[in-house]
RNA sequence: GGGCGGAUAGCUCAAUGGGAGAGCUACGGCUUUACACGCCGUCGGUUGCAGGUUCGAGUCCUGUUCCGCCCACCA
């Protein structure tokens, strides 16, 4: 046997591993492989970013799906890739310009370009060198960059194709204007900001002399936005105000006459004076306003979020140094109308954090009813699930109340929209410029010089990663994919996307099934953040605990619909998981000389118990990986490895190794069956613990060799059940752990022996096949009596009461012991009483559930009769 | 304003309508020859609250409180 290391060395086996997997190309998929596919591909994390804790719990996830079907026979492809990320990454290398004294302005567009690339070929490789350190299966040969010659293609060819269909257009609309990025944003890039204390302040407009004179108050919480006022509304059917519409008012800073106009959309007149200001240029519902009533619509804003010139003397200002000045200005004039505190929202770029401006801008978009029905039908219909199946409530009702998508943005980093412009500003939409000149007819075009909003191309990932528009060979084999592991922040942004996009190019849905996980927040149930600095950093832990253990964690904490709440107390115990297994394989080495996988073997009732467990945990852990049930796959593995094998197994197989009697064939029958069911616990455990598996599995005697992980999955018809064998040793078992208690309690250490005595016959007979390990176990010698001895303590199996004699000084631990389990049993009792003697509950439950309570009932009945007795027989002695 | 999720042992979480469990912690014991990164045992509960349905409710229904999240244009 040859030689194991005393510990197991997470580090090495990580580095050796991943090394050999990579060197023999095992996760490298074979297109003409005609094995049924399995296929994933990775939402690809920003090339900017660093591995976090919501990629580590994405990606193990995704793991070990991914290897649980390519070691179950599936034709698997894990496809990996990286996002450009227009808006992320454009920052990080303006930054670094930015420190070197450069504007990115000055360097001009290509230049600016030409730089991000390079930054990207430099530093773009650490998230995926992380996601190596994690040990996901990805098919690295497919990597993929949205960005890539390839994806721009498919990204032209989505674009052209909805222009074509007349699902792309130009046009003015209210958009959402970062002023710090000075580019739109589209509606889900905006968050609110809620609850911000903020006032409602309010001044008067005076309407002109020639039409009554007198004035009209209207509030607002952006004053500054006065200055693009073209309209005062009321509600038609207001008293107070009715007989206003019509009339005119004249703006007091700007030369500007503003009409009073009566609007019951936008007029609650309830609210506060029912008199409304009308910014069409600057506010969602005013531009809505402004279109019903086709009044001017005057930006007042420079890009950067100054007043421009339409401010009038205000003209040049900061939009919040505007805000006070307007505000002292009507002061002066005397139209103050006071102010009161307002709480309200306030819509922050996600992004950049800067307050956003609505501002009315010419934009592309993508027309999305058209898009969202088939979307969610497809959903309705069943072509894809998400798992937890709540998540389709959101979806749905997203994509119903959907408006249009805002897709053009004003960077340099990103897919450059096709569309070029000639002279006299006539559009060409084309795959080329070449396209465009021949549709033009001259050469003098100028391309639109925005690109694209990122997710435009992240919503084609499941088929532009595999070639699309080209039919190649992948995208026939492995679209649509299998599974879509990811968070549910980005259903909007990404899942509903990808829906869309893959129904309306592909015909088919992009994925069967979407799991949605949780966020990871940190003990108290936080978000992790930087500025909270509670982030923790997932190469850390690995470097402390291990890939392995850290990758266990995850998985047991990612149960269905909530969040996963990190605790490092968890990791730490899962690294002594990894090392129990480690000290499980060290047994068996030691004890396992002389193995010979195909020489004669007896097994005996431990070697058929084992293989009925092992069969049993085999089956609850596939069904629960075959339900997303992760938390269930990893405690079942834990729960067996531990308590059963370890527990239970070894020790009872010490009853053999040890027994100098025993036979050859009978011993080589213990070998296989502590070698054999590691090979079980290792494949089993594969998915979520790679690097440890595979480290045992090549050590491993009587395994065909090969790599784990590219070894069977384990199936329960490989460990056949044992319906003798299972209740034998549950008998056991029982009589194993009421002599353990009973020394627990009356505190008799394991050094002093004891014995069992036993007067029922059968279970003499019964318990007898097992005295070695009532000896090995609990410490137990077994005998035959015809009566117990008045001193001695009341062990009770299969509701027969046995004894184990005491000397003098536990008697009076035992009186208490068995004092307070009278108490418990006649409290269980009478809680079966009570519920046997209901009637209705007895006539109208199935009955098997009321048999089940009679024979508990007999069974506490006997056990509460044994114990009252021998405690009586103790009292009359003492 | 609309919607979703959660509330179970000190902590983190489980429990197809059939007597509420696990791990960690705590407490007690054990240097038993794989593992003290271990072994054995014990304590710990009005399942947020109030009703209802049912023979039977942590589970289903209604209401309610708190926490978290998503969506939404009230100036």
């Amino acid at each position: 046997m040859a030689e194991l290391p005393k510990e197991y060395d997470a580090k090495g086996s990580a580095a050796r591993w991943s090394q050999a997997w990579t060197d023999a190309g095992v996760f490298t998929a074979d297109v003409a492989d005609d094995r049924p596919p399995f296929s994933v591909v990775i939402p690809p994390p920003n090339v900017t970013g660093s591995l976090h804790m919501g990629h580590a719990l994405n990606n193990t996830l995704q793991d070990v799906l991914v290897r649980y079907k390519r070691m179950d026979g599936y034709n698997t492809l894990w496809v990996p890739g990286t996002d450009h990320a227009g808006i992320a990454t454009q920052w990080v290398v303006r930054r670094q310009l930015e420190a070197q004294g450069i504007d990115f302005r000055d360097l001009g567009r290509e230049a600016f370009v030409e730089k991000v690339w390079t930054w990207k070929e430099e530093a773009g490789g650490t998230i995926v060198n992380q996601l190596k350190h994690l040990g996901v299966s990805c098919d690295w040969s497919r990597e993929r960059f949205t960005l890539d010659p390839d994806l721009q293609k498919a990204v032209t060819e989505h674009f052209v194709r909805l222009y074509e269909e007349g699902l792309i257009y130009r046009g003015q609309r209210l958009i959402n204007w970062d002023p710090l990025d000075q580019t739109a944003l589209s509606d889900l890039e905006v968050e609110q900001d809620e609850g911000v204390k903020g006032e409602l302040w309010s001044f008067a407009y005076p309407i002109r002399p020639e039409d009554g004179g007198g004035e009209i108050v209207v509030a607002t919480t952006r004053p500054e936005t006065m200055l693009g006022d073209t309209a005062v509304a009321v509600h038609p059917d207001d008293p107070r105000y009715r007989h206003l519409i019509g009339k005119t008012l004249k703006h007091p800073f700007v030369d500007r006459e503003i009409p009073i106009i009566g609007d019951a959309i936008l007029v609650d007149p309830e609210f506060g004076t029912g008199c409304v200001k009308v910014t069409p240029a600057h506010d969602p519902n005013d531009f809505e306003v402004g279109k019903r009533h086709k009044l001017p619509m005057i930006n007042i804003l420079t890009l950067d979020g100054k007043l421009n010139a339409e401010g009038g003397k205000f003209a040049g200002m900061d939009r919040f140094d505007a805000r006070k000045a307007v505000k002292a200005a009507i002061a002066e004039l005397g139209l103050d109308r006071g102010a009161r505190d307002h709480v309200m929202n306030i819509p922050r770029s996600q992004r950049s954090g800067a307050i956003v401006e609505p501002m009315l801008s010419t934009q592309w978009f993508v027309r999305m009813k058209p898009l969202a029905g088939p979307a969610r039908s497809a959903v309705e219909q069943g072509f894809t699930t998400f798992v937890p199946t709540q998540w389709e409530n959101t979806y749905y009702a997203w994509l119903r109340d959907i408006r249009d998508w805002c897709i053009s943005r004003q960077l340099w980093w990103g897919h450059r929209i096709p569309a070029w412009y000639a002279p006299d500003g006539t559009l060409y939409v084309a795959r080329t410029f070449e396209e465009a000149v021949a549709k033009a007819g001259r050469d003098d075009l100028v391309q639109d010089p925005d690109v694209l909003d990122t997710w435009f191309s992240s919503a084609l990932w499941p088929f532009s990663v595999f070639g699309w528009p080209a039919k190649t060979a992948d995208l026939a084999k492995y679209y649509p994919t299998s599974v879509l592991v990811t968070g549910f922040d980005i259903i909007f942004f990404w899942v509903a996307r990808m829906m869309f996009a893959g129904i309306h190019f592909t015909g088919s849905v992009p994925f069967a099934d979407v799991y949605i996980h949780a966020l990871v927040r940190d003990q108290h149930g936080d978000k992790m953040s930087k500025t909270k600095g509670n982030v923790v950093d997932p190469l850390t832990v690995i470097d402390q605990w291990g890939a392995d253990a850290f990758r266990f964690t995850l998985v047991a904490f990612a149960a269905q619909g909530r969040d996963v709440l990190w605790d490092p107390a968890r990791v730490e115990g899962y690294s002594k998981f990894t090392n129990k297994i480690w000290n499980a394989l060290k047994f068996a080495f030691m004890n396992g000389e002389g193995y010979d996988p195909n020489g004669p073997m007896e097994d005996g009732p431990y070697e058929l118990w084992i293989r009925a467990r092992t069969g049993a945990a085999v089956q609850r852990v596939r069904d629960a990986i075959d339900g997303y049930r992760f938390n269930e796959a990893a405690s079942e593995i834990y729960n067996f490895v531990w308590g059963e094998y370890c527990d239970w197994y070894l020790e009872l197989s010490k009853t053999t190794i040890y027994d100098a009697e025993a036979s050859e064939a009978r011993k080589n029958a213990v070998r296989h069956a502590l070698f054999d069911t590691m090979g079980a616990i290792v494949r089993l455990l594969h998915p979520i613990m790679p690097f440890l598996t595979e480290e045992i599995w090549s050590r491993l005697p009587g395994t065909p060799g090969g790599f784990v992980t590219t070894a069977p999955y384990p199936k329960a018809s490989d460990y056949p059940s044992d319906a003798t064998a299972l209740a034998d040793i549950a008998r056991l078992q029982e009589a194993v752990t009421e002599v353990r208690r009973i020394r627990g309690e009356v505190q008799i250490p394991y050094s002093v022996k004891v014995e069992l005595l036993v007067t029922d016959d059968r279970l003499y007979a019964a318990l007898y096949r097992h005295r070695r390990a009532l000896d090995e176990l609990a410490g137990a010698t077994l005998k035959q009596a015809d009566t117990f001895p008045q001193a001695s303590s009341l062990a009770v199996v299969q509701s027969v009461a046995c004894a184990i004699p005491l000397p003098e000084q536990y008697l009076k631990a035992e009186i208490d012991r068995l004092g307070k389990e009278i108490a418990k049993v006649t409290d269980d009792l009478s809680q079966l009483d009570r519920k046997l003697g209901n009637k209705s509950f007895v006539e109208r439950a199935p009955a098997d559930v009321v048999e089940g309570f009679r024979s508990k009932r007999s069974a506490a009945n006997a056990r509460l009769a044994a114990l009252q007795s021998s405690l009586d027989q103790l009292q009359a002695g003492a």
